[in-house]
RNA sequence: GGGAUCUUAGCUCAGCUGGGAGAGCAUCUGCCUUACAAGCAGGGGGUCACAGGUUCGAGCCCUGUAGGUCCCACCA
């Protein structure tokens, strides 16, 4: 470790040298430890097709913030990581890539793919982990995981099994969401319905045997009338009470179908009258098995249309529809078009409008093992931050539906189901049977589908830390304490999360959620690769250092809110750890060649103390806001503590005696020790947020220490608690304040010291203003400080300050217009004049002295006092220059 | 259709359980003061969307209105 800092702040020059010092010496690694207490965050898994996006990037730093916390606070903090096989994802990319190449995805077979995938994960899966590793992550890479390595998919099977065994999972025909383009069926939570333009066709279906009658319907998908089996009405619908039971011809058919009668049809909507088709709408769906309707697939998976369609067999759904359209206007039985704007079901990964189909899919089967997660959600035992975040959570599991879990693709876990070859019966288990129990024959064949992804992710608490088997891992880390991530997933993966928790471990996996919100462009705008709008966080880092990226995503935004991301942040994020650097070098260059000894108590100044006692209370506020997981709230403490207290005035205040070690060498040497103390004390609370400057600054300060990594968290001690001290600076900061206001008021050159007199009635105020003099004496620009009972005489030309308790007198006749002078002075005391008729209004006010608490009633009167002392000051000097 | 959330300084946003409006950027005025000009010191700028209500006291709590954003939802 060098010993001296590098003269300007680089954070190319630090931050890969420090990782990879963490990394070796094994800082991320937890084992179980059952001396200390653990505390676990599991990584949500990017997917190994992902690069890097702010999302991940604040996502991570959050975690990296209560992991390096925790760690220092004594805990045993694990941080599991680990990677997302993201099924569908992984297989479109795949696929795209073979295709460049000129090979079908078919043609090799589902083994050849296969092995094209783990390719893929191979040369790609990795690439989203060194990334993380540039944001600074402290995981624990020694237990990265793959949702699909062979323990997680051990996981996989167990969990399948189990709530198969328990006639939680099971196979049905139903009507599922299906898209045409990826060509899987997929969950609920995976459509976006967005509201698209479209029209509302009425259309006339002859009623048989009554020739001229009608029943006109309105639909907006006539391209499904090729799939309807019914028509329903309303059974209260008077206008069509002497239809029902009728018989319709089905227009561009030849088959007829009935009238039924059904409440779910709205007699205000539309014509009161409704197609309906079984097999391609889930409303009708419902309908068709009330009323035992048959179900007409019309649509091929790749939404062309079927031979059931006749002459439009082989058209594409909208070309049909086109098509049809025409066809029913020839025949005279369109009634009319009216645009109509409705919601569509598209698939958020690719954007295609989903076809509902019926489809042989497997499902868990939601009502039951829901409960528990709603309970633990509820009774507090999982909270979720910010708190609203439970009206979304529960308005998902009160309207929970069973999760379709198997998907038509291949990269995946293959659904654990076995087909007798011989007599079709069907054996769930974790490995293939050897003989079948019912026909006693032996050739049998895997399920085609694979899991939903999820089913996978939804496990990881648990499955990462060896679940099912029993380890020393997971019953020291399980639960987990936090987990952290985006409120766009809170269905697709903590809600299955939870309640998979308490179904295979019968406990919650994680006490608190955080979530946070999205990162967005500086327009408002999600970052999306279409807009092109998307900053890239390497670039960021290449640019201003990961430091400066992770304090910019963690500050200026209230929890779950989303938040702009603007190059102008990052910058004042770098110019905050330019500071640090600064402020830092400067202690270090005094500190050179100097024999350090801790002062005794009566060695410290006032200002020593001061700083002393505000590093200490900030070590209390910080904690008590990160224990709530006010991340934001706590670095901006620190951050606010650093610059303006610590840089800003005690820098400041100290640097007199920086300059003449000599002349009082134990002072100097407090205020070194003291200066060192709260940098140290203040790099430690930075560090989370901050982790590469700090540790760079740490190990140079202190080069006997490993790493500021594992170094113990600032904590609140009661012999660093200067109340008195804290009081006399707050003044002296006053009086400074004051007199550079003046000063510049007046136009008074930097250059041009004065002489400061300060008078006050006060004994101790004035004992207290002695006392600090060396304190303020630079700040304030003095030649010379005097000090005089308030009614001593002043001189006349001077210019005055009124502060609380005292007045002072800069003697500056030579260079102030006395004119000017009165001017500001008599601003001065119209401000006073309203502060006191606020103050004097609220303690006249009888039902706030008697309502308002005791400790309100004196603060304002204490003000009040102050306010009239100040403002008879002010007076008396005004009349003594007329 | 249901729900959430936002509306605070020119811009982007903080403001914890109600007790005298804050930050960063921008702007203006001085300063190359031996840690830092990526800086220092000082200043200007806000009927806290609007209308009611509760309260001694409201940016904060309640109701309503307007506008924005987002989520959920099977009105064909």
């Amino acid at each position: 470790m060098a010993k001296e800092l590098a003269k300007t702040y680089d954070p190319k020059g630090i931050e890969e040298r420090l990782y990879t010092k963490w990394e070796e010496n094994g800082y991320f690694h937890a084992e179980v430890d059952r001396s200390k207490k653990p505390f676990t965050i599991v990584m949500p898994p990017p997917n190994i097709t992902g690069q890097l996006h702010m999302g991940h990037a604040l996502d991570n730093t959050m975690q990296d913030i209560l992991i390096r916390w925790k760690r220092m606070q004594g805990y045993n903090a694990l941080w599991q990581p680990g990677t997302d096989h993201a099924a569908i994802a992984t297989e479109v990319k795949v696929i795209k890539a073979l295709k460049e190449q000129g090979i079908d995805k078919d043609d090799l077979g589902r083994e050849g793919f296969l092995e094209k995938c783990w390719d893929w994960r191979k040369e790609y899966g990795g690439r989203i982990i060194n990334q993380l590793k540039k944001m600074g992550s402290s995981a624990d890479w020694a237990r990265e995981r793959f949702t699909m390595d062979e323990g997680c998919s051990d996981a996989v099977l167990e969990v399948f099994t189990r709530l198969y065994d328990k006639k939680l999972i099971y196979k049905g025909s139903r009507i599922v969401n299906w898209c045409p383009v990826c060509q899987t069926s997929i969950s609920d939570a995976e459509v976006e319905h967005e509201d698209q333009d479209g029209f509302f066709w009425h259309i006339n279906y002859p009623v048989v045997g009554e020739e001229g009658r009608f029943v006109e319907i309105a639909t907006t998908r006539p391209e499904t009338l090729f799939g309807d089996t019914a028509v329903a009405v309303n059974p209260e619908d008077e206008r069509y009470q002497d239809i029902i039971g009728k018989m319709l011809k089905l227009p561009c058919t030849d088959r007829e179908i009935p009238v039924i009668a059904d409440s779910y049809v709205d007699k205000e909507f539309g014509t009161g009258c409704v197609k309906i088709t079984p097999a391609h709408d889930p409303n009708d769906f419902e309908v068709g098995k009330r009323h035992n309707l048959a179900e007409i697939v019309v649509i091929n998976d790749d939404a062309t249309m079927n031979e059931k369609a006749g002459k439009f067999a082989g058209m594409d759904r909208y070309e049909c529809r086109k098509a049809l359209v025409e066809d029913l206007k020839a025949q005279g039985l369109l009634v009319k078009v009216e645009p109509h704007t409705h919601a569509v079901g598209t698939h958020d990964r690719c954007g295609t409008t989903v076809e509902p189909m019926i489809k042989q899919q497997w499902f868990v089967k939601m009502d039951e093992l829901i409960k528990p997660a709603v309970e633990a959600v509820k009774k507090g035992e999982i909270q979720l931050l910010p708190k609203r975040m439970e009206k979304t959570y529960f308005n998902w599991t009160d309207n929970i539906r069973d999760w379709c879990i198997s998907r038509q693709l291949w990269w995946g876990h293959r659904i654990p189901a076995y087909y007798c070859e011989e007599c079709g019966e069907m054996i769930v288990a974790k490995e293939m049977p050897d003989v079948c129990p019912k026909c006693g024959h032996t050739h049998f064949k895997q399920d085609e589908d694979t899991l939903d992804t999820w089913f996978s992710s939804a496990l990881w608490p648990f499955s990462t830390l060896g679940w099912p088997n029993n380890t020393e891992d997971l019953k020291y880390f399980y639960p987990n304490d936090v987990l952290v991530t985006g409120y766009d997933i809170i269905f697709f993966w903590v809600i299955r999360m939870i309640f998979s928790g308490f179904e295979q471990m019968g406990e919650a996996p994680f006490h608190t959620v955080l979530f946070h919100g999205l990162v967005r462009d500086d327009q408002g705008r999600k970052m999306s690769k279409s807009l092109g709008n998307g900053i890239d966080p390497l670039e960021v880092i290449d640019k201003y250092g990961a430091d400066a990226l992770r304090l910019t995503l963690i500050t200026g935004n209230a929890p779950g809110n989303d938040m702009r991301f603007y190059w102008e942040r990052v910058e004042n994020s770098r110019n905050f750890a330019n500071k640090v650097w600064n402020a830092s070098r400067f202690i270090m260059m005094n500190l050179e060649g100097v024999e350090l000894h801790t002062p005794e108590a009566s060695e410290l100044k006032e200002a020593d103390k001061w700083i002393l006692s505000k590093v200490n209370r900030l070590a209390k506020d910080a904690t008590e806001n990160m224990d709530k997981y006010e991340l934001g709230i706590a670095v901006q403490k620190v951050y606010d503590f650093i610059w303006d207290e610590f840089c800003d005035w005690y820098i400041e205040i100290v640097k007199p005696r920086m300059y003449n070690k000599e002349n009082d060498p134990a002072s100097a040497n407090a205020a070194l020790w003291t200066l060192k103390k709260v940098l140290s004390d203040a790099l430690k609370m930075l560090h989370p947020y901050m982790p590469f400057i700090t540790e760079e600054i740490y190990c140079t300060l202190h080069p006997e220490e490993e790493s500021i990594m594992i170094s113990s968290w600032p904590e609140f001690d009661a012999k660093y608690d200067f109340a008195e001290e804290e009081e006399m600076i707050e003044r002296a900061k006053e009086l400074v304040k004051g007199i550079r206001n003046v000063r510049k008021d007046m136009d008074v050159p930097n250059s041009k010291k004065a002489k400061v007199i300060i008078t006050s009635d006060n004994e101790t105020v004035l004992k207290n203003f002695e006392k600090t003099v060396d304190a303020y004496m630079g700040l304030a620009n003095a030649s010379e400080v005097e000090f005089a009972a308030g009614d001593a005489a002043v001189p006349e030309d001077a210019v005055s300050v009124v502060i609380a308790d005292a007045v002072v007198y800069l003697p500056l006749a030579d260079l102030v217009d006395m004119e000017k002078e009165k001017e500001r002075l008599t601003k001065e005391k119209e401000k006073l004049e309203k502060e006191l008729q606020r103050s004097r209004g609220m303690l006249s006010n009888e039902r706030f002295l008697s309502k308002a608490p005791e400790a309100k009633v004196q603060e304002e009167k204490e003000k009040l006092a102050k306010y009239e002392q100040m403002m008879k000051d002010v007076c008396d000097r005004l009349d003594a220059m007329k």
